[in-house]
DNA sequence: CTGTTAGCGCATTCAC
DNA sequence: GTGAATGCGCTAACAG
């Protein structure tokens, strides 16, 4: 294969085949209507010319990409990358190319970063993780291409979504911690301005104390933002505390790995002194010591079905439901005494 | 803004505001040549219709995409977050948009994510880490392209690149070993194929004990494979060497983090009876007790200066290098006794 | 300042 | 099976 140091058209290659260039679209394509020996003839001119097919104009002719777009909220968070993976893999599998776009966690240029895609004739959108405002809804609605959330869902929960019970996931964790015979459990929240991430984990701890008849007290529950500088300081905070409290479920994987070293740092000792246990499940929970006990999102399977889920969309198939939620479950480890 | 159930084209816009689709075009790629007002009915139009431009038909006329492409090696890998940042940063101040492909560090498919960026008809091209082959500069050289490599170079360097001395980088941080007295240096080495990375390490090492007069021993050097897991797998055989390592040097910091662990499990103190140290400082280098003393590289840099000298090359500017070396830095922090 | 006219490279009818 | 013709939505001369 020669380099292609001028454009090669569709046109050269029909004329280097001897045939028109109708027919070199159809075997580029797959096209059955070729005869085999045709067929030949016209890869080798491929071969011979180092053809490269546009897809900008193949984009433009036939008004689809075969790409779909992925925003991803963070790139840095390693969650993203797990779903990611699911994402592709299935996306592999459809012929489908897809684009990563990262918006820094800045609604602007998440919105931003959905406009340029739709831009680019996208086949579909994903969008990962971050919270779904109006002002999302409305970008998304600008373009009839289907679009599916994945590990979040809108306020509504009108659009395609795939996602876990976040609520549930939190009840699940804090009920760990009770079963284990804590009574003083502290919570390290996310923002409670997101729905689907951050207030709904806050609820699910709230529910399993009252249903354990645990009152909920205003000052074991500290705002987070999901970092690990911010697991530290408000287990700071925690361990001031008078009653201190005996367990910490944190929102996330990370703010909880700070926790750990906090209460190491001062000299307790964990699960012993103060328990804990968080949501997510990210590589980095089985390389702390102790290694921690957390509520794993299936990440993959998120990334995986969502785009499944597209896939179906865009082809216009029949659908019963759009709205997946998908099961977790808890992964013991040594942050908390094992009963 | 109205929803565009149906795609509205430059001519319902030009319609609609009562101009030519030439004045419409204009205005959108912000031609000064239109009188004030004009420009004024046409975005009314604009907005009364929900117009957005197809970026695919722009790309077609006009042979030139406004994006490049990106291919990651492994989306899990953090450090290529930070260099993707660099990289967005820069390239959204030229107003280039830009698309991350994922290659799972394999080399096929980043051979074909390359040539689906080109097929996309990208301005420009990043390749961030890993090794690059004939085969890759091969696929390079289908297209005319400009190509620049960050965090790596290729064999012969002659692609323009942007990365540190790895070389010098092992060099250095053996020597902080050495000063504190170390004398028993083992090295978790990555695999010596790859000749930016692996490769250049593993000579810094070797050369930094020669310069200090100590001999390399072959069973203090072992091949992982840049991961946790690889990392306490080494460490378990160096601890049951005699005489004992009294300081390990590890070719990236996650395998320093599997190091640390396996010497704490096996009931050793770092850094008392064994020093760690590496490069890379990933943001889990401050998130391990104790903290890791590594090499840093300027991710951050790295990524900002390819992409802005990926703009030099698109925009055929004369340039004096193309291979640039950024520098790197010893972090201090406790896996290493201060001296 | 504004309109007209050609393509950009290809998929896709519709004939043959 | 294959070719000729048309147009996807837009930019870029070229006129005026």
């Amino acid at each position: 294969m020669e380099r292609a140091a001028v454009t090669v058209t569709i046109y050269d290659v029909a004329r280097e085949a001897g045939v028109s260039m109708a027919t070199v679209s159809r075997v580029v394509n797959n096209n059955p209507n070729v005869k085999p020996q045709t067929r030949k003839k016209v890869f080798e001119a491929i071969e011979r010319l180092g053809y490269r097919p546009n897809a900008v104009a193949r984009g433009l002719a036939s008004k689809k990409t075969t790409t779909v777009g992925v925003v991803i909220p963070d790139i840095s968070n390693s969650i993203f990358a797990e779903v990611a993976r699911g994402i592709e893999d299935i996306a592999n599998m459809y012929h489908y190319n897809i684009i990563l776009c990262n918006a820094d966690k800045k609604k602007e240029k998440e919105i931003r970063v959905i406009n340029t895609l739709l831009e680019k004739q996208v086949d579909g959108l994903l969008f990962m993780g971050g919270v779904v405002t109006e002002d999302h809804i409305q970008a998304f609605r600008t373009s009839s291409v289907p679009v599916v959330l994945c590990g979040t869902k809108d306020e509504h929960q009108a659009m395609p979504s795939v996602d876990i019970d976040h609520e549930k996931a939190a009840f699940d964790a804090v009920n760990v911690l009770i079963a284990g015979g804590h009574r003083h459990i502290a919570m390290i929240s996310g923002t409670l301005q997101d729905p689907a991430n951050g207030f709904a984990r806050y609820q699910g701890y709230r529910k399993a104390l009252e249903a354990a008849g645990i009152p909920v007290r205003d000052e074991y529950v500290r705002i987070g933002n999901y970092r690990y500088e911010s697991g530290i300081e408000s287990t700071k905070y925690f361990l001031e505390l008078d009653p201190r409290p005996t367990a910490i479920f944190s929102a996330n994987d990370e703010m909880a790995i700070g926790a750990i070293h906090t209460i190491q740092d001062s000299g307790f000792k964990v699960p012993e002194d103060v328990a804990v246990i968080s949501v997510d499940n990210i590589r980095m929970a089985s390389m702390v010591r102790p290694t921690l006990t957390t509520v794993a999102q299936p990440m993959y399977d998120i990334g995986a079905v969502s785009m499944r889920l597209l896939t179906k969309l865009m082809n216009k198939e029949a659908m019963d439901y759009t709205q997946v939620t998908l099961p977790h479950e808890i992964i013991y480890r040594h942050s908390v005494a094992q009963s």
